[in-house]
DNA sequence: TGCAATTCTGACTGATTAGTCCAATAATGA
DNA sequence: TCATTATTGGACTAATCAGTCAGAATTGCA
């Protein structure tokens, strides 16, 4: 009867098999539409039966909010160690647009996966602008950007991101990222109102930090 | 056998159906996406047979191109018309912006239906964006723009533009278009290198200018 | 009015789909 | 070792869908 007992230590089958669906299904949207995918699709991929299916998933759609949930915590998670003690807002919001953009090209599949399913209920003040908001009413708040609302700051800083990360996954990428990145990431900056050299040093300094960090 | 007889005058009935079809298709595609929409959807709402669908589309996908091209070439031309005469590549980019965004807050169901259709195939260089092309390099070329590339110009304006249209079709306006709107643009044109009083006035000079030109 | 050309119509088919259900299975606790 | 429990697997159903086709309807023309 306590459901502890088994609850605890269960199983790491569970756990497995909804990896396994989370994992099949980020794949599939990635290159199809939700609704292009069928169930069945989704099981055959995960090697898992389609009862398994409806034991962790009510249906496609709970499996695509879990996937786009996790895509988005994911890169979240990387925004907030790469600007873990970083205060000064610009430095923020250009490190965060770099990891963001790095994020998009070292995990295409799960980038597309997340353009796609965000694709349905994008922009407003999701979890994940939390953070740029924030960002652009500090920045506007000390000065360093000036001129426009919290609102338009967070859109412009938005639509970059989007543009960025959509160009990026277009496969015909002539341009490395990084050039890109560098340009987009001063143009922003330059948008919202940092001077000149500030929003390009800032710029390079966030891709040369973001872009070398790790390898 | 000379089929210009028929053809010429022939049918008008066809032009209706395929009104009929294209019409019924911009409603459905700006609730839904296009897989999640049938072709019997498509026909009750055109009130129209199956088989007239097949006369005229060759399966669901052309009519959704159909209608994105046809959306598309309807803005197209309407900034085309508020820019003739205009040469000053800053203020031809104002210009365009304030269009796009006015296009979309006067008729959101198109500009819906263009956007979920745009998602699929969108940014790279799609003839709608040869004009932003075109403008970005030569302000770039005549200095109004600077320290950014063709490339980066093109995908800036272009995420301004999206991220305007899809804020704005989020029914939760609470800001007018018009304020967004001066912002995003000054905010754009200071982006793109503009002196931040002409990125200014050239901003509010389009936003006046376009959304009070016929009305 | 009657003929010819073409589009329109809607019932039909074969295939696919979401979701159900219960017997087989694996893991746990005693 | 055995009983208990939840998960799993995959066959099954009812519904939906894309695409077809032969006859009806409409239009242009003589």
């Amino acid at each position: 009867m306590t459901p502890d007992t088994t609850d605890v230590k269960t199983d790491r089958r569970r756990a497995r098999t909804r990896a396994a669906l989370l994992q099949a299904g980020e794949a599939l949207f990635s290159a199809q539409s939700v609704d292009a995918v069928s169930i069945d699709d989704i099981v055959l991929a995960a090697d898992v039966a389609k009862g398994s299916f409806y034991n962790h998933f009510a249906d496609k759609e709970a499996l695509a909010c879990a996937i786009a949930g996790a895509v988005r915590a994911e890169a979240e998670a990387e925004i907030d160690a790469a600007n873990a003690g970083v205060i000064d807002p610009a430095r923020r919001m250009a490190r965060a647009q770099a990891v963001f953009i790095r994020f998009a090209v070292r995990n295409p599949e799960r980038a597309r996966a997340m353009v796609r399913l965000f694709a349905s209920a994008p922009l407003p003040n999701a979890p994940m602008n939390r953070g740029v908001r924030a960002d652009v009413a500090a920045g506007l708040a000390s000065g360093d950007f000036r001129g426009l609302t919290v609102e338009s700051g967070v859109l412009m800083a938005m639509g970059v991101a989007t543009v960025a990360v959509s160009r990026l996954l277009d496969e015909v990428e002539a341009a490395p990222a990084t050039a890109l990145c560098r340009d987009l990431i001063f143009g922003l900056l330059r948008g919202l109102g940092l001077p000149e050299p500030a929003a390009r040093v800032l710029g390079d300094e966030a891709v040369d930090d973001i872009f070398r960090e790790t390898h």
